[in-house]
DNA sequence: CGCCCACTTTGATTGAGGTCAAATCGGAAG
DNA sequence: CTTCCGATTTGACCTCAATCAAAGTGGGCG
C-alpha cells in the first residue's frame, strides 16, 4: 500500500510518514501522546479550495500527503503564489484566527489538523514543538528570500529552469537520496497556469518557455506532464544562480 | 539629545528604544540581565557593509538605530533586495554560522549584538526569547510573501506607490499613532538604485514613475528625498491592493 | 566661491514578455 | 468510437519596462 493509497482516518503519530520532519518532529513520546489526542484528519479532491484568505480559521494543519498552493489574488484577480505546501509544511499561524492566504489542493491532499486553541496551549508547555516551528518558518522565510530574487531579477527561462530544478531536487531527495542526478525523471504537480501564478509569468509564457527548452534539449517531455531532465548541470546553468550549490549549514 | 545622537557603548536594557519591540521584547527583569551580559554595540557608516553573504558569522544582532537592507546579488550583478531592517529588526539566524544575505547599512547603523553561542544557549533556557523571535519571524515571512505579490505582478506604477505607502505608514506609526494621515511628509531613507533593488525595477524606471506620480499630483517632492503625501487613499488606490486595509489579527 | 562627483532626471530606442486569437492535444463520458 | 472540454501550444502583434545615452542637480570639500 502506498502512500496515496492509505486513508488517514487515524494514524498512530509513529507510523506517520512525515513524523520526523513536520512540526513534531522533536516531539517525545508524551509530547506526541498529547498531539495525538487533539489531531483529526482532513483531505481534499485536486481542485478543492482547503480555506479563502481572511476566513475564519480555528485550526492549524501538517500537510500529509499531496501538494497544496498558498496564494493572494488582487482584486482584479492577478493571482501570486507565494508557497507550495509539500508533505510535513505547516498551515496557519499560531495567534491569528483569520487566513491570510487562499489555500487550495492541487492534488489529492491529506491533511493532520489540529484546533488552534489546544495546539497553542500545547505549544506554550512544550518547548519542542515551537522550536521546531521557528526552524520551520525560517526555513520558509529563506525559501521566500529566494523566491523574491527569482520574481524581481530572472528572465523567464531561468525561472522555468528554477522551478524545474526545484522540483526535480525535491524528487530526489523523496526518491534516492544522492546518486544519479543524471537522467531525472518527474511529473509536474502543477499546471501551465499554476506553474504561472507561481513565478509570476502567463501562462503562454510558460508554455513557451518549457518549448525552448526541449527544443534545446535542456528537458524532454512525455506527454505534458512527464519530465526528464538528461543533464541536469546544463538545467542548473539554465537557472543563472551560482554555481556552487549554495549550501548553507 | 535625539536617539540617532546618542553613542549607544552600553545603554541600560531598561533604557532601550527598542525594548518593547525587538527579540526581548518579552523578556521578564532577570532574562534581560542576561542578555545584557553578554551584548556589544556595533555601529556602522552609511553605505558600510554589514556583513558580505557567505561569511562567518558568530553574532546575531537588533537593529537599534538606522536602516540597514538584506540583498542577494547574482553572479552578474543583477541585485535583490529581500527585506529592509528597521529599528528592532532582528539580523542573523540562530543554528547558522554563514550569512545567506548581504548586510549593507543604508544609514547610520547602531547594532546590538550578541555571540552566537551564548545566545543560543540563552535561547534554549528561556522560551521568551524563542517565542518573540517566532513571533517575529512569522512577520518577517508574511512581508515576504506580501513583497512577492509585488515582484510577480504589480506595474512598475503599483510598485512605486506600494512603497511610497510603506515607509509612509511606518513613519506614521514612529510619529504620531493613528491620526492625520492628509498631509504625510518624510524623507526617503533609499536612493533611487536601492529603491529599483527592493522593487525588480531599474533606478530609471524607478525616476520615471516618480516624476509621473508627482506629474499626477499623487506625490509632491522638495529636493529628491522629501516627500509629501496630500491624500493618502489617493495613493492607496495606485497601490493595487484592496482598498480595506486588509488588517490581520 | 567654484569644482567635482555621486545621484537623479529625461530622452530615444529596443526587446522580453504580455495580450489576443486560433489551433491542437488528450483524457473522460456517453 | 465519437464527442466534448479543459489544458496546452503556437502565432501575430503590442506594450511596458529595460537599455543606452546624455543632461541636470546639489552637497561637500578644497
Amino acid at each position: 500500500m502506498t502512500v496515496r493509497e492509505m486513508v488517514f482516518t487515524h494514524v498512530d503519530c509513529a507510523d506517520c510518514p512525515i513524523r520526523h520532519r513536520a512540526v513534531c518532529a522533536r516531539c517525545d513520546a508524551d509530547e506526541l501522546a498529547l498531539l495525538n489526542g487533539i489531531k483529526y484528519y482532513r483531505t481534499f479532491e485536486p481542485g478543492q479550495t482547503v480555506i479563502w484568505s481572511g476566513d475564519h480559521m480555528d485550526f492549524v494543519a501538517s500537510v500529509v500527503d499531496g501538494i497544496a498552493t498558498l496564494s493572494q489574488t488582487m482584486e482584479d484577480g492577478r493571482t501570486q503564489m507565494v508557497g507550495l505546501l509539500l508533505p510535513s509544511d505547516f498551515v496557519g499561524r499560531p495567534g491569528r484566527n483569520s487566513a491570510a492566504y487562499d489555500v487550495t489542493a492541487t492534488t489529492r491532499l491529506t491533511m493532520c489538523c489540529f484546533r488552534k486553541a489546544p495546539f497553542e496551549k500545547l505549544m506554550a508547555e512544550t518547548p519542542h514543538i515551537a522550536q521546531r516551528l521557528l526552524e520551520m518558518t525560517l526555513d520558509e522565510l529563506d525559501a521566500a528570500r529566494e523566491w523574491m530574487l527569482l520574481l524581481g531579477r530572472k528572465t523567464a527561462r531561468e525561472k522555468i529552469a528554477s522551478l524545474l530544478s526545484i522540483i526535480a531536487r525535491r524528487n530526489a531527495n523523496i526518491n534516492a537520496a544522492g546518486g544519479g542526478l543524471a537522467g531525472v525523471s518527474f511529473d509536474l504537480p502543477l499546471t501551465r497556469e499554476a506553474m504561472a501564478d507561481y513565478l509570476g509569468l502567463t501562462l503562454e509564457t510558460v508554455s513557451r518557455q518549457i518549448s525552448a527548452l526541449k527544443k534545446d534539449g535542456v528537458v524532454q517531455l512525455e506527454g505534458k506532464r512527464r519530465v526528464t531532465i538528461p543533464d541536469f548541470d546544463r538545467l542548473l546553468d539554465e537557472t543563472g544562480d551560482d554555481s556552487d550549490g549554495g549550501v548553507l549549514v
